[in-house]
RNA sequence: UGGGGGAUGGUCUAAUGGUAAGACAGCGGACUCUGACUCCGCUUAUCGAGGUUCGAGCCCUCGUCCCCCAGCCA
């Protein structure tokens, strides 16, 4: 697969130039990056940005891109995310081969960096509690306090970290904190906490640890340790830097790593943080972390994108650091994009309404040749059964049709796509209800295939399905999920509030072509004429499709009806 | 009123002292057996004020606005 289809002839983004740069200098042979997912969710599309970039950036300087999970805090960690993770950075089409890292591998090094440190008298033990913790950090504008421990004997220091790490301790009780400076302007720096006592299981350490190293002490030492030339981050993490840089500049580690800092991805009409998602899926306003209408990796799977148009979006978006919001349309048309060239075109009524055609005798069955995608003719035809009955789109009939409406309506021909020329002769409503049950036609037998000899015009074309040889096909039609751009900008305001009530429907009476039967769960298609539909990966079955519809075509006569 | 970042069309991104470019959105048109695709055209931008320079989005100065930071989360 070439994963690199989009980055070819763009300009370098600045983290780019800066890799071009250390590379041309000579400060670095290869390049290594990571990703270093913290294993306590589902990825989602902001991830897949920072998926994109490290290994994009990996395979573009042949170098690895290490898979590390950054696994210090097993109270919300779990193995079951780590799979899930594994499997959507997979699903996108990376690889990260042998380089399979997880900072709890590291425990033990940590550890004996972190007696290096107290050995240095760059550490300490404290038993300030987490609240007198905070209040002697000080404010944003006043300085914080010395700890009274801060001037512990390296001995004694080196006695209850060990007895720390030995268990005799409570949660809670003592924490190891780097003694840096409590006047810091940067509250990172005032003493930050770098191991805390956790009597929690750990995923996969099981209970070797009740002591854990917190982030900011154990990322830049396992980028170190892994030899990263490069560590890439969001914004919110420019003021931990510093600390990042201390610690490898107080120990002796083997390599010292950039860290370089970019904007995380927001997108209109949804929410990007674990805890609105969270949200979302614990109360039940979707249906978990896959729903289509989730942006979550395993969301979008579940909805048919094809990994290729989320690695195009991202390769689109690009990379800086300037906060940004990516329009939702914009993720829509690099699906569209994407699958405008894949997607075997294919014919589905979703709100059928029958058509008889009067002229055409009651038992005969006719094979139409239609074009699997008229732009590529090597991808083939396919043949549709065509018979006197037949279903097509509600929306393709007026009864009164308004100017610029091509389709049929009375006194009205059409073209069924790859069949016959219909006219229309009458229509049967419902007495009740006044609801059209029926229309009948009659179709010109010398327009087989659609073309009139006589060289007439039909502006209108569409789609259909015999209704002898339909198959019935329930479909969800899927929409952003939020009514509103910004659903989560006003702080009084519950983003719930937003959530659009149509963002999923559910049709239970659409018929589509018989080649359905034979397609596998999570194979895309183009409904002709309505948008690019998927067999759902878990619902559909082989012979009975059930369709998710992933996003629909542009359709300029909605909008020139909207007006 | 501490520290760290950031400001280019409606939205993103580029221009690395030398014609402000591309994508999405929007508008208009051509083509069309998908009102799709494709193609053509158009509207719309350098936060402000000074300065340096032949020349400034880019360099300097002073402002303005926005974001992040006071977890024993990452």
């Amino acid at each position: 697969m070439d994963i690199q289809e989009n980055t070819q002839e763009k300009p370098l983004d600045f983290i780019r130039q800066i890799i071009a740069d250390d590379l041309r200098s000579g400060k670095h042979a290869a390049i290594v990056t990571r990703f270093p997912p913290e294993p306590n969710g589902f990825l989602h599309i902001g991830h897949a940005k920072s998926i994109c970039l490290n290994f994009g950036i990996g395979l573009e300087n042949n170098g690895p891109c290490h898979m590390r999970f950054d696994d210090t805090n097993p109270s919300k960690e779990e193995s079951a995310y780590v799979e899930s993770i594994m499997r959507d950075v997979r699903w996108l089409g990376f690889d990260w081969g042998k380089n399979l890292f997880y900072a709890s591998d590291y425990f033990d090094q940590l550890y004996d960096y972190a007696v290096q440190l107290i050995r240095m008298g760059k550490a300490y033990v404290c038993d300030l509690t987490g609240e007198q913790i905070r209040e002697y950090r000080g404010t944003l504008t006043e300085p914080g306090r010395e700890s009274p421990y801060r001037n512990r004997e390296v001995a004694e220091n080196l006695d209850l970290f060990q007895r720390m790490r030995a268990g005799e301790f409570d949660e809670g009780s003592r924490v190891l904190r780097a003694k840096i400076d409590m006047a810091s302007p940067n509250l990172n720096m005032r003493d930050p906490v770098i191991y805390r006592i956790l009597k929690v299981a750990h995923h996969r350490t099981g209970d070797r640890w009740c002591i854990y190293p917190m982030y900011d002490y154990t990322h830049c030492i396992s980028d170190a340790i892994e030899g990263i030339t490069h560590s890439l981050c969001t914004l919110e993490f420019e003021d931990h830097r510093p600390l990042y840089d201390w610690v490898l500049d107080t120990l002796a580690t083997p390599c010292h790593p950039r860290q370089i800092e970019f904007a995380r991805l927001n997108l209109t009409y949804t929410v990007m943080s674990k805890r609105k998602i969270l949200q979302l899926v614990n109360g039940g306003y979707v249906q978990g972390w896959d729903d289509p209408r989730m942006l979550t990796i395993s969301g979008l799977r579940r909805r048919g994108y094809p990994p290729s148009a989320i690695r195009s979006f991202c390769a689109q978006i690009g990379i800086g650091k300037k906060e940004s919001w990516i329009d939702m349309g914009v993720l829509e048309d690099a699906v569209r994009n994407d699958l405008n060239e894949t997607a075997p075109r294919v014919m589905g009524v979703l709100d059928p309404i029958k058509v008889i055609i009067d002229n055409y005798p009651e038992s005969r069955v006719e094979e139409m040749e239609a074009q699997n995608h008229p732009q590529r003719p090597e991808m083939g035809a396919r043949m549709l059964p065509f018979s006197r009955e037949i279903y097509i789109e509600g929306s393709d009939f007026m009864e009164n049709p308004p100017k610029k409406y091509f389709r049929l309506g009375p006194d009205r021909e059409v073209r069924l796509r790859y069949a016959y020329l219909i006219r229309f002769v009458s229509m049967v409503k419902d007495e009740k209800t006044g609801e059209i049950v029926e229309i009948h036609c009659t179709y010109d037998p010398a327009t087989r295939g659609g073309t009139a000899p006589d060289g007439r015009k039909v502006k209108g074309t569409i789609h259909w399905v015999s209704a002898n040889q339909a198959l019935a096909c329930p479909v969800r039609l899927y929409d952003r999920l939020f009514t509103v751009a910004h659903p989560d900008a006003e702080k009084d305001v519950d983003f719930k509030d937003y959530l659009n009530p149509d963002s999923m429907k559910i049709l239970d009476n659409c018929m589509v072509e018989p080649a359905l039967a034979g397609m596998e769960p999570g194979s895309q298609v183009q409904f002709e004429r309505q948008g690019y539909f998927c067999l759902d990966l878990i619902d559909s079955k082989k012979g009975r499709p059930v369709c998710n519809r992933i996003v629909t075509l542009r359709d300029s006569w909605a909008k020139e009806q909207g007006r």
